[in-house]
DNA sequence: CTGTTAGCGCTTTCAT
DNA sequence: ATGAAAGCGCTAACAG
């Protein structure tokens, strides 16, 4: 691949007769430059498809602005990933900024690598949903002038915006609204409990329990679910045991679509009551439909967009947290009865 | 958000008592600096946890390369190009490039604006699932010495690699699988026929009818559909009416999630038959499962990725299309009898 | 209104 | 083995 030299300035400026400072003022839109001279240059621009270097800009101006951003997820081909993605990409592109996407993969040395490297190249803003459970080191960027907010979960041992969904109360009402349909006996299965919002939702769930008056039973409670193949095996487990639970609360994504797997398996789906923290797609589709306490993702990620924006335009002001509120989606699983 | 300066090579060499070109070579592995030096210069720069600016060294560089490419796709939130987007990262990110995303909307207007601006950014690659019919316009980019490759769909007036799915292959598959199942009328329900690929499905879907000895009844063909609405609309029409169809084919997710609501909301689920081309996640948990003729869009992220990058590497090879394969995966739906 | 000069942070070329 | 000078493409600060 020969990389051709793209026309400079200085070309435009030979092509066009004039000094390249006046095409950098017609490029720029600066005041002070006739209307036939700008006519010239901005015919030679046209002809010679010239595009100013954003890399030589960048060096020069004072305000050191590259017009990019980097979104670090947990994975770019996860849907709430995805849709937080999108909704990014539809602030951004409107202001002229472009996106650099990553995902963390939960991988604490991922997301060191990649703020680095992102750090290194001189982004204007930084959309991070945490993996690690120490944002200490991009303390470093942030005294570079880098912007940052967190997204999904807020950042620890760093003092930035975060926008995160209310988890504690979207999982508490999930279990008033099985409490409500008299269950009791209601299981938690979860992801990792390092996880922020695996935590929260888990602290949901026992606030949602003790205020229908309903024990936390150890033995109905299961971490450390990572894959739908896990949350199957520990949905089986529970329901072959001895006092098996009447519903499931599922704390996640992945953890529900193994749960749906399982009882349909066992032939259940109809019996043991569901409700799954955070919508999937096609969740209306199955049979029952899947009761869920619904995310927003892609408010979450437009208010942190306006945020991250307001901070590389000299916002100045006190870190804050946004919470976006999340809504319970009634579809059949969550309404049968115990038994 | 002030700008801090961040540390330069003159502060590193400042820190060590070095010249700053001996600073350069360090940090670019040249050889010729004696150990003693190159420690000092090392530890200066963990001091003042330096970075090389990126912009800079490319305006300097011969090779001009910026580490960076851009992905071009229909629209990062739909799974598709969710998990082929995945997949170029995963190639990408060994090789300390990073990835730009943006989505198109089936816009060629948005096409050629995120070309443009990509072009002017100097990445090293594009990779591009077309929106327009035309991409003449990325011939002053591969001329100035950009790297194209299409995914998903061929680029048509413009000569570069593309890899796509057997998609021709992949519709006579599924309308081979249906005729064996004993169905002479199946419908066509397809996206727009501009888009290269629903015109290649909907010449499957012929040949496929034409192998099994029926007819092409045109009453039972729906193009333009272009929302899960659309589709069950389509649908409810066409089973409404008077010499309904006994088995459905769609070939798009968005067609397919239609027809499926269609059917469910008509009680014809375990009825009328359906195949859908591209898979998507949960047609397994549905019921009837829904057979489709997957596509392997992560194989079509790393397979283009590969080639994306051996062009920048210098590979000028004549231009080829790079064929995926598609799979029939039988799940209920598509294996159920004609009445 | 227009042009000249300097220099961003770096690599290249050439000297020592 | 080390360094000084030049200059990539551009904008800032100052002339004219």
């Amino acid at each position: 691949m020969d990389r051709a030299r793209r026309p400079t300035m200085r070309d435009v400026a030979a092509r066009a007769g004039v000094s390249f400072k006046t095409v950098s003022r017609v490029v720029n839109d600066e005041p002070g430059v006739s209307p036939q001279l700008a006519a010239r240059v901005r015919s030679a621009v046209e002809a010679l498809d010239y595009r100013p270097h954003p890399g030589a800009r960048v060096l020069r101006r004072t305000d050191r602005r590259t017009a990019t951003i980097a979104l670090l997820l947990e994975d770019v081909a996860n849907p709430f990933s995805a849709a937080l993605a999108r909704a990014v990409e539809d602030e951004a592109v409107p202001r002229g900024v472009v996106v650099f996407s990553a995902s963390l993969d939960e991988d604490p040395g991922r997301e060191r690598g990649f703020v680095r490297e992102f750090g290194a190249r001189h982004v204007d803003g930084l959309l991070l949903a945490p993996a690690g459970d120490d944002q200490s080191h991009l303390a470093a960027e942030v005294r570079a002038g880098t912007a940052v907010v967190c997204v999904d979960r807020p950042a620890r041992n760093l003092d930035v915006d975060s926008v995160v969904s209310t988890n504690v109360l979207g999982a508490r009402d999930g279990l008033r609204h099985l409490a409500a349909a008299g269950h009791r006996r209601v299981a938690f299965l979860g992801d990792r409990p390092s996880i922020d919002t695996a935590r929260r939702r888990f602290e949901g769930y026992r606030d949602g329990l003790a205020a229908a008056g309903a024990p936390v039973d150890p033995r109905l409670v299961v971490h450390d679910l990572r894959t739908p193949a896990d949350a199957d095996g520990a949905v089986t487990a529970l329901l072959s045991g001895p006092r098996p639970p009447t519903a499931l609360f599922t704390a996640q994504n992945m953890v529900t679509v193994g749960a749906v797997r399982a009882l349909r398996r066992m032939g259940l789906e109809h019996v043991v009551a569901l409700v799954g923290f955070d919508d999937f797609p096609l969740a209306d589709l199955l049979s029952p439909g899947v009761t869920v306490v619904a995310q927003d993702p892609a408010a979450i990620g437009r208010i942190a967009a306006g945020l991250l924006f307001s901070r590389i335009a000299g916002d100045a002001g006190p870190p804050r947290t946004r919470l976006v509120p999340t809504t319970l989606v009634r579809r059949g699983s969550g309404e049968l009865p115990p038994p």
